[in-house]
DNA sequence: GCCGCCCAGATTGTATACAATGTATACGAT
DNA sequence: ATCGTATACATTGTATACAATCTGGGCGGC
């Protein structure tokens, strides 16, 4: 590892800090790493053929989105969110996302709702006949459509970053299924009506007892 | 600046990158640094006596808190929201602050609501007394305080990022007062009375308007 | 045996030399 | 005059040497 451009630029990520971000994000929310795990800049270095500087600017911007913890000359490690942090995400979710709904009703993208309508409509269906993967793969993406439908790329930013967060809660399974107050559907029709308040009210149903249902298979 | 390390572990911070990160946002934040403003490495870096690399991380941080801007091989720049992004921007804090209400009223942590409502009937006198900068501070801590009544600190750290980013809008004055479709003490009593549904359709309506307002007042 | 101390190893923190790249400008061809 | 091109400069991108600090184990005093 002597020379110090590679032309290894593809998929357009353009520096090797970019590149280390990537493919660390990635890593964790596949749980390669798992929470705990110390990240060691010579050893990742190393296996990813990147120095340490780009690497410690990936961990600065892992430690932003709060993936990643860093103890000074100790070391870095993938972050353990402990059962309070847990629930108070779960809790940020749900006002998120039911204000989310609230937004979307007052803009109303007909498009994305249209498509959000026919994703609630799967999603129910799917309650009965998919595998529990199945279904957790189309409830996630019944609540990005959601998100899409408020046409704002912020509050997507924002999403994605919470919705990364949550994919690094540490479970021994997941919270059970047909449970909701509130189904899809009822969600997606109350945002088409075009009522703010309503459609908050639904997505809040929606997500009733998701911080109880989570905090049960969080491990301590 | 030869040695390497001074002592200058006030407040605190540890090393080099919290302290240029926290001094860089301080001064964003303060407009010392305006939209557009680039920010070279070396001169920042001979200013706050800091090496590149330290300097460099507190960068990536800044990115990623939306602060600031990198474009490679050309410069760093404080962030320069454009209309659409500050709108946007608005929507999210509005989703996200109705959805605190409606979690704090769910939570209904007493004490930090009767903090609430003293807070909202300081600032509703003062609308009539105060000068626009004295009312706005108090608007602040009511929006702050609102926050802390959900009694949940990752909300709390969304807040304050979001708030940061806020900061940052370049305008001509700031919107209007008394325009609001629901006081702040409408809002503090929905959220006491425990109902979320109320609370949020409380604070939906107190941050009515709030983007039409904002946007008047945003230069592109 | 137990406790405190010290030191060796490991790990991060920082500065700096050099590579790579974007921008602007001057200069020549047309 | 205008356009294209080459080149100098400014700026960031990366690697690496070295400093500072933490951790854990060994050792001596008690």
């Amino acid at each position: 590892m002597q020379q110090t451009f590679k032309l290894d630029n593809k998929y357009g990520i353009q520096n090797r800090s970019d590149r280390a971000y990537g493919l660390l994000r990635e890593a964790i929310l596949e749980g390669q790493f798992k929470p705990g795990d110390p990240l060691n800049e010579r050893v990742i270095g190393e296996r990813l053929d990147i120095g340490r500087t780009p690497l410690r600017h990936a961990f600065a911007r892992l430690v932003s989105d709060g993936l990643v913890e860093q103890v000074r000359h100790v070391g870095v490690f993938v972050r353990k969110l402990d059962p309070q942090e847990a629930i108070h995400l779960i809790e940020v979710r749900r006002a998120m996302e039911a204000g989310a709904a609230a937004l979307a009703a007052e803009k109303g993208d007909r498009a994305a709702i249209a498509e959000l309508i026919k994703l609630a409509r799967f999603v129910d269906e799917s309650d009965k006949t998919a595998t529990d993967q199945e279904l957790m793969q189309r409830e996630i993406q019944f609540h990005r459509q959601l998100i899409r439908c408020c046409g704002n790329s912020e509050m997507q930013r924002l999403h994605e970053d919470l919705h990364a967060l949550f994919l690094t809660l540490p479970t021994d399974g997941r919270p059970g299924r047909g449970e909701k107050a509130a189904s899809h559907q009822e969600v997606a029709q109350a945002i088409a009506g075009g009522d703010p308040a309503e459609a908050f009210a639904a997505m809040w149903r929606h997500m009733e007892g998701a911080a109880e249902g989570w905090s049960g298979v969080v491990r301590s």
